[in-house]
DNA sequence: CTAGTTTCTGGAAACGTTTACAGAAGTATA
DNA sequence: TATACTTCTGTAAACGTTTCCAGAAACTAG
């Protein structure tokens, strides 16, 4: 005998007793519930994920959906688990549990989603880095299951979502850069379908408009999603006729890449050239220090479950409908893009002359 | 009604024989499944998982356990993203799925394991990243879940697992580096409960000893998990009193911060210290190259996956037990360690001439 | 045509839970 | 004590599959 079914023989007591004793319901005598508790611990009893989940209808599981392999940046993943944690926390307050679903580069990610979500494999699903087009998001919809992204995408569809703020972390950096004195103010970003670089494109050309600084798409770095780093457009860069002397950074893991290939031509970041990238992992190796946007991103990772719950069956209807909100960056002055213009080209003479 | 009944009752036939169409018993007359597959399709049927699994026992899914967290370096997660995507890819030919179990730091990893498995929510495991004394095996082995670890550990159970091969990592560093003269050889290594830094440390230690040199305790640089770059470490080697000439890195996450951290003293790997470490997604950007240690993690997946399957209820009895194999690390030379002492001191001396 | 295979199908019993239902036991109120 | 609650428990019916069993249907061989 197995199961609930050797616990209740072992305390001679019926399955639903111990059931509702497990379960917590309230009409439970607290001697029985405790004398199953410890049956249960003892025999080291864990229900069933199957047979509940097939009388509940619900698993207890959320997915959260990662894309890997080759099109994804190298410190892309970092950046996803540190989401991934915050996800965690909340969930397991709610007793759900988290898994990933790493879809990797040899399946196709809508085919893997819709054989997850078909199977009832989890009871919703964050869904990170959309796509410009994501299928995903009319597979889920369609299926009413529950979910949220990180990130929007070119849909009608009313789901919940979150999405980094890089309108303003384009404005704020464009703002920023102008009022120093820059005008070429080069744009590094990935060039892949996700969202996120579409948005940044959109915003940065919005706001050079906006200062009245016609947009000149040569200065529009792509950086192939191999080469998240970005070390191999910083020759292109400073190989350009006219070169930028400002440059934004649209992805974490660019600033390691750009600061080494910089290094290397001898361009000082902050004196010969002005950089603004994102917080990564790995600034604190950047010298001198680099001025980024940063966010919490586990905090954006418990928000989003936080969120995601209350699209769940049994969650208070909310007034509002689903979330949908952008999540701020926080900007880090640094070094690498201090100096005004002025100062910078007045840096670069002292330099000359000296040589 | 729904699932197969729904599907039964449309085509009128009995739910015993759709599921023998769908599930490719040989029994089943042709013109039969085809018109069950059709309309599968059509109403889009897909198999209720928790169902299947109830009845069968077995659910199809297989999980691969990666602790995430304060623990992992920060670059660790890319060495375990690229496993998975091996162990995906073999699994993927067998009909079966994996999820990634990412452990946060807020939840105690064996607990977050024994309710996975308690539940039956895999069939089978990957464990990675093995502790020295990994209560994880023992649970597994008690529930005789099929399971593979990557790593071995202090247990005396019989289970089946691969481990990177850093017994040969160390004697061929060390002895590579006694040949060139080396007698003061530095070990970076990361602090923690890992099984791979114990052996690594073993290793190093023994193939010291077969060269004849003392061991030198203060020569071993132990690493926080949290700093896991090794940038901080840095320092603390070059101002020793009586410095190494060589250092081998144990982690691949190390090589980016050791080098910046040198750079920043105005020591130069190759010329002023020798370096060997450990292949990384970085390691483009390193400048002198790093002679390295590389192997393809993807493969060392596929292998995980294949032997994983080999413990699975329905293969094939293999004779030879569970599969126990060392991986091996490929030698990439690069100019990190490329002088012998000698031509390093010479270098040196040159170097102080021209000051 | 009969008997013996093989191929195919329907019916029904599991798998391990949760939960609706009904009734037992306890407790307060009149 | 009788009545009406509330608290507790046992029974049994789901949930959606797969698969055993038996028997029907289609062949094959005599």
């Amino acid at each position: 005998m197995k199961g609930i079914r050797r616990l209740a023989k072992e305390l001679d007591i019926s399955i639903g007793t111990v059931s509702r004793a497990l379960n917590g319901h309230r009409y439970v005598k607290d001697a029985t519930r405790k004398r199953v508790l410890e049956a249960a611990k003892e025999l080291g009893y864990v229900p069933n994920q199957s047979g509940r989940a097939l009388r509940k209808g619900t698993t207890g599981v959320v997915g959260f959906m990662i894309e890997t392999g080759v099109k994804t940046a190298i410190d892309g993943e970092t950046f996803f688990l540190a989401v991934f944690d915050g996800v965690q926390a909340v969930l397991a307050r709610r007793q759900l549990d988290l898994v990933a679903l790493l879809c990797s580069s040899e399946e196709d990610p809508y085919e893997y989603l819709r054989r997850m979500v078909g199977r009832g494999f989890v009871d919703g699903l964050i869904i990170s880095a959309t796509q410009r087009y994501d299928p995903r998001i009319d597979l889920l919809a369609d299926q009413h299951i529950p979910f949220i992204t990180l990130g929007r995408s070119l849909t009608d569809r009313d789901h919940a979502w979150y999405d980094l703020d890089f309108e303003a972390l384009a404005s704020v950096s464009v703002h920023r850069l102008v009022k120093k004195g820059h005008r070429r103010i080069a744009l590094a970003v990935q060039t892949d379908q996700i969202n996120f670089s579409y948005v940044l494109l959109a915003s940065y050309q919005a706001a050079l408009e906006a200062h009245g600084i016609a947009f000149d798409p040569t200065l529009v770095l792509s950086v192939l999603p191999g080469q998240a780093d970005g070390h191999a457009v910083v020759r292109e860069i400073l190989e350009m006729r006219d070169r930028p002397t400002a440059i934004i950074l649209g992805h974490e893991a660019m600033s390691v890449g750009f600061y080494r290939g910089l290094a290397e031509a001898g361009v000082r970041p902050g004196r010969d050239i002005a950089i603004i990238g994102r917080a990564s992992p790995h600034m604190q190796l950047l010298s001198p220090s680099l001025t980024s946007f940063a966010t919490s991103l586990r905090d954006l990772g418990a928000a989003l479950a936080e969120a995601l719950l209350l699209t769940m069956p049994d969650a208070p209807k909310s007034p509002n409908g689903p979330v949908r909100e952008l999540w701020p960056f926080e900007l880090h002055e640094g070094e690498s893009d201090a100096l005004t213009l002025k100062q910078m080209q007045k840096q670069m003479g002292a330099l000359r002359l000296t040589r």
